[in-house]
RNA sequence: GCGGCUGUGGCGAAAUUUGGUAAACGCGCAUGGUUCAGAUCCAUGUGGGGGCAACCCCUUGGAGGUUCAAGUCCUCUCAGCCGCACCA
């Protein structure tokens, strides 16, 4: 006997799945294409190729593998492809610090990714294999940057925006977080820039209602994006300044408390800021405020601890609601990017407004009544944050301020000097990055026309050879002079190419749409494939992308479908997110030296080992350590089925057909269907791998236990057999290899060709169960009873039971429970 | 501050869906077998306490509650993690 040698089962069957292109699939309209099945379309987000693919990606291609072949042997056609997010950073910031150019560097790692997810074995159609890098990808990454351009989704404006220092190059919102750039961890810095931004905003609405269409997404992750879309529902209401004939709308939760504004701000960054103060005595104040508050970071400027400055401009605005003019200030606790820059402030009820009012000595008017212990600061119970009746408001005293909102909302609207409204917190989605390594946004400045986008037929328009990739505060294209000056599209006049290229989430915002169709020169997809394929049906990948990927892409989903190029309102209609590996508890990274190389383990254990432990780790949607002892057990498992196949076929048990069996035999026979059961429902319910792999290990554990008795006679040998290559079946979506080679031993057959196994109920119900006896509900007995004894058999049978007399002695039974089939419970008093 | 998640042996965890045997499976540890020996492998044991034993008592972060019965349901509370946060 010899023993477990992944190396050769692996690359045994790894060649086969290779030559004989076992995982392609086929387009409706093409040769091959079974339209006879329905189809399903399981991917996991494509990795961004650096270096090596690291346990994280093991753990999501091992996930999401499993799905897959778990659909195929239900009979599903699974299209199940991968590819490389090949534009970004990394690459771009080793090409400045070596000279090796962009293109090598992530070849070089897209080779290796390549290499590793053939060893692992992972089931990828390889025919769909594309790189978000090669000008046959990004030629429709521009097309669809066209597209949006022409439905006005796409647009240039000046706006206040997030620089990063070390990255050089603008930020989109979401890859701001706490105020630094997400990727470096530099403290970003606010600048003044024109910019491309696609208008996500529009989407807003539909963003927040279409959580309906999903069949399931983790909650946390709907949860995640219903924050920072941030919907509020409120009013917009116009305060106007006389003296310069100039309304200034504000967005207020809070029409209620109209009549208790005292004062009123306005963002530092605000347009009419300058025309307010200009030529007045407070100028010189404002400016200094406002150039102050531009130096300070993201970060000190969110810290809500921190004492409210801000300066009085002199000016006054009239409130709509009663007439009253009320003093102008400029503050930093206002900020642009929110609402209109601008708010009515009410001391009495909002905490920053009673602190701004404190520390300028400024009237607090409480239009509220109620006390709120919980945040009141002073002796009136202010600021009152509560509901309550109205009082010094006008024609509204004494109302409940809830219903006072509506009326409030509805007489400024009748008035015309207000309405209702809905605020987000989403800002429009920054795509212009001034960087090298990306794709370049297809458009032309021409001196007559304007900014033109260029025609499609003229796509892709590639990325030039650059000499210096170090960013100078401008993209390093504009360094390319040759390839920057080119004639106008629409003119033919001279013209000068956008210099920036495209956000890298761009790309990544609909290649799952170009697998569908990935060769195509005509189109970015053949709509027939798209309307087949879509939507994603289980999307796998990290938590980490809840937020931006994920709503970037459902974003373009719409905008696309909107333009009347896909039938689908969502892409992904189910999300599984799964969590993070950690080792010593940490995060792993290449500064601390805790990282893990999937190569390494992959190299003395085996793939199937690896790929199963990370199943096994724990439930797949949590985060886990990792731990060697721990693959190591798993791997002693694997080893332990390969020993029984050996066994098994070395003495040819159970090759003939047995007759019925019972006992013994038909025991372990059970125990198979139990864990064909058991491993069918685990997948079925959100994916508990962990315990789908547990119940193989039972399976294989209960075979062992009873085999040698068992081999004797030909219904138990057949049983082993039985129980063997059940367990190679029911463990091949993890370790295919093993599986495969383990079936075809026993069985001459392929095992990924076989259907999954059904689950025998007359063999799932057992004839006897264990009838639990308690005593005024603490255990006192088991007794094996048949499957369908009656109540009274029961009851009789805990009667009899010795140690329950025990406890029933000398006392009084006042209640009998009896659950059927599985529990007694005698009350004594 | 708002929202979400988690808390069970020495460790990863199971049972939380349907209230009904707490700790499946794996790791670790212990004992025995195999071996010249070690590794491997095989078998048995392993929450805590008491008892020669049969058995008994305690135990799911903490405190209450509902129930014949609570890890599971309800209320309060503590701790950790994640997201958002001067959002008007």
């Amino acid at each position: 006997m010899s023993g477990y040698d992944p190396k050769a089962i692996e690359s045994k069957w790894q060649q086969v799945w290779a030559e004989e292109r076992t995982w392609e699939v086929a387009n409706p309209g093409q040769p091959g294409f079974d339209g006879s099945r329905p189809k399903s379309y399981v991917l996991e987000m494509l990795p961004y190729p650096s270096g090596e693919p690291h346990v994280g990606h093991l753990k999501c291609y091992a996930i999401g593998d499993a799905i897959a072949h778990f659909r195929r042997r239900h009979g599903f056609e699974v299209i199940h492809p991968m590819g490389y997010d090949a534009f970004g950073l990394p690459a771009e910031n080793n090409a400045i610090k070596t000279g090796e150019p962009p293109r090598e560097t992530t070849e070089r790692s897209i080779a290796s990714f390549r290499r590793q997810f053939r060893e692992w074995g992972i089931s990828i159609d390889w025919s769909r294999e594309l790189g978000t890098h090669t000008p046959e990808y990004y030629r429709w990454t521009q097309w669809i940057f066209l597209q949006l351009f022409e439905r006005g989704l796409a647009y240039r404006a000046e706006a206040p925006v997030q620089w990063c220092p070390e990255d050089a190059t603008v930020l989109a919102n979401e890859q701001v977080v706490d105020g630094r750039c997400e990727r470096c961890g530099t403290p970003v810095e606010q600048r003044s820039l024109e910019q491309w931004f696609f208008r996500i905003t529009e989407y807003a609405e539909r963003l927040l209602a279409d959580f309906d269409l999903l069949e399931s997404w983790p909650e946390h992750v709907i949860t995640m994006q219903r924050n920072w879309i941030g919907r509020s529902e409120g009013a917009e209401v116009v305060f106007r300044c006389g003296e310069l004939d100039l309304d200034f709308p504000v967005f207020t939760t809070r029409p209620d408390t109209l009549f208790g504004a005292t004062f009123f701000v306005l963002a530092p960054e605000h347009p009419e800021l300058e025309r307010l103060v200009a030529g007045t005595p407070a100028e010189q104040a404002v400016r200094e405020y406002v150039n102050r508050v531009a130096r300070e970071s993201a970060e000190e400027r969110g810290d809500e601890d921190r004492p409210k400055t801000g300066v009085p401009l002199g000016r006054s605005v009239v409130n709509p609601v009663n007439g009253e003019r009320i003093p102008v200030f400029v503050a930093d606790y206002v900020l642009m990017e929110y609402g209109t820059g601008a708010i009515m402030a009410v001391p009495a009820h909002d905490i920053r407004d009673y602190e701004f009012a404190k520390a300028f000595d400024l009237p607090v008017r409480r239009v509220i009544e109620g006390v709120d212990p919980e945040v009141a600061r002073d002796d009136d119970g202010l600021p009152y944050l509560g509901d309550g009746p109205m009082v010094d408001s006008g024609r509204f005293d004494g109302e409940g301020n809830r219903a006072a909102c509506e009326e409030i909302v509805e007489w400024l609207a009748a008035e015309n000097r207000g309405r209702a409204a809905v605020n987000y917190r989403l800002r429009d989605w920054l795509v212009s990055r001034q960087r090298y390594w990306g794709a370049p946004i297809p458009v032309v400045y021409c001196e007559r026309c304007g900014i033109v986008p260029v025609p499609g037929d003229q796509l892709p328009v590639e990325l030039p050879g650059v000499e210096d990739y170090a960013p100078q505060g401008r993209s390093p294209l504009a360094a390319a002079e040759e390839w920057v000056a080119t004639e106008c599209p629409r003119c033919g006049g001279p013209g000068r190419r956008e210099t920036d290229t495209m956000d890298t989430f761009v790309d990544s915002s609909w290649y799952f749409i170009r697998y569908l169709d990935p060769r195509n020169t005509e189109a970015a997809w053949d709509r027939a494939a798209a309307d087949h394929w879509l939507p994603v049906d289980q999307y796998i990948g990290g938590v980490e992308h809840a937020i931006l990927h994920l709503m970037y892409a459902r974003f373009l989903t719409k905008a696309l479908a909107d333009l009347g190029h896909l039938d689908v309102q969502e892409p992904f209609a189910n999300l599984f997110a799964q969590g993070m590996i950690t080792r010593d508890g940490a995060k792993m990274s290449k500064s601390r030296g805790n990282t893990v190389s999937p190569a390494e383990y992959v190299e003395r254990y085996g793939a199937d080992t690896a790929r199963t432990y990370v199943c096994f780790m724990g439930p797949p949607e949590r985060g886990g350590d990792w731990s060697d002892e721990g693959v190591e057990g798993v791997g002693r498992f694997l080893a332990r089925l390969w020993r029984l196949c050996e066994e098994v076929e070395a003495r040819g048990a159970g090759e003939v057909e047995a007759p019925a069996a019972d006992g013994d035999a038909r025991a372990l026979l059970a125990k198979a269907h139990w864990a064909i059961d058991k491993v069918s429902r685990d997948f079925e319910r959100g994916f508990q791998l962990n315990t789908a792999i547990s119940a193989v290990m039972e399976l294989v554990n209960e075979t062992y236990r009873v085999k040698d008795a068992l081999y004797g006679e030909p219904p138990g040998a057949a049983a082993v057999r039985f129980a063997t290559a059940t367990a190679a079946s029911l463990i091949f979506p993890f370790a295919p290899h093993l599986g495969a080679e383990v079936w075809e031993r026993l069985h001459g057959e392929r095992v990924w060709e076989r259907p999954w196994p059904q689950a025998d109920p007359e063999l799932l119900a057992s004839d006897t169960v264990t009838l639990i006896v308690q005593v005024n509900g603490k255990l006192r007995d088991r007794i094996e009873v048949a499957a369908g004894a009656p109540r009274e058999e029961l009851l009789a049978l805990a009667h009899e039971s010795e140690n329950v007399r025990r406890h029933l002695d000398g006392k009084e039974v006042v209640k009998e429970v009896v659950v059927p089939g599985k529990l007694v419970n005698l009350v004594v008093r």
